[in-house]
DNA sequence: AAGAGGCCCTGATAGC
DNA sequence: TGCTATCAGGGCCTCT
């Protein structure tokens, strides 16, 4: 599901939700995700306030009151639902188990605020919890990510310093987030798409014109996602924070077969694989 | 040292 | 109905 426009709607309903909230309990039915989850990370959470939701990139960061953070990332297959509770017996109470909106199994990870309960669901278990113990070590965490698409690094001038004589293609590129951060499968389809950049092109044979394409481009593709709520696709249309409508803007995700969208072509959308994943374009338009 | 590929995991779906 | 194979929005690790 997420990629940096999920994860921004999702950081925005939750932010409304659980900002300046303390946390009373929290508890860890499966502590193995992608990293395995710390003893001791309950007791570093509860009784601390959440500051506030930010977002890096695809990373959910919860900014603690003892200036320490926690980051969250949903993996593929990462979910958060949220319970609201009445005050009585809102620790021990699991009557909210029987909620419609709450899957039956995979529910890893709760944690708990008086009136509220946020629960973590991930059937893959790719995502995972960190801990971060200052402002320092934050700063590291991210130190060798790329900017994302709206910062002002992510300029010409970065893009062709990065591509010089690099063989790797350009979908390679925009999936690397070393190089821009909080692009996934989706949306780098979607960019090069209309950028009318063929996804295999080898970097070093771009012009600048196709790069500032690709630039404005990955602005405006998130920014519109963020903007319809995200992407919705499969079965997560009922997930919090997730019901995203951008699904029907795809000009080639999942449209193999179908034709080209651009209405001064003819050609139709093909699926090829590039590095294990799925990826789609018009190869009458894209070039 | 850049780049390709394997792998972590479960569930939905297609094909027989 | 029930089996098996394939695929899924991410990213880390290893190998060449």
């Amino acid at each position: 599901m997420p990629e940096l426009p999920e994860v921004e709607v999702i950081r925005q309903s939750l932010d409304k939700k659980i900002k300046r909230k303390k946390v009373k309990k929290v508890i860890v039915r499966n502590k193995n995700l992608r990293f395995k989850i710390p003893d001791g990370f309950s007791r570093f959470l509860e009784n601390k306030k959440i500051l506030r939701v930010g977002r890096f990139s695809k990373y959910l960061i919860f900014y603690l009151s003892n200036k320490s953070y926690c980051l969250l990332h949903l993996g593929m297959s990462g979910t958060i639902h949220l319970l609201n509770q009445n005050k009585k017996n809102f620790i021990t109470n699991t009557s909210f188990y029987n909620s419609p909106i709450l899957p039956k199994k995979h529910n890893h990870v709760e944690i708990i605020f008086e009136k509220i309960r946020i629960i973590y669901n991930d059937p893959r278990r790719f995502g995972f919890f960190q801990i971060i113990d200052n402002s320092k070590m934050l700063e590291k965490r991210f130190s060798n990510f790329g900017p994302e698409p709206f910062h002002l690094d992510f300029n010409l001038k970065y893009v062709l310093s990065f591509f010089k004589k690099k063989e790797k293609n350009i979908k390679n590129f925009l999936l690397d987030q070393n190089f821009v951060s909080g692009i996934g499968n989706i949306y780098a389809n979607e960019i090069l798409f209309l950028s009318k950049v063929k996804p295999d092109k080898k970097v070093n044979l771009l012009k600048k014109k196709d790069c500032v394409r690709i630039i404005i481009n990955s602005r405006k593709v998130l920014k519109d996602a963020i903007k319809k709520g995200g992407s919705s696709i499969r079965d997560f249309k009922n997930t919090f924070g997730s019901k995203g409508d951008f699904q029907k803007n795809f000009k080639v995700y999942d449209r193999v077969g179908l034709l080209c969208k651009r209405s001064s072509c003819a050609g139709k959308i093909k699926k090829k694989i590039i590095s294990n994943r799925s990826t789609f374009f018009c190869d009458t338009c894209q070039i």
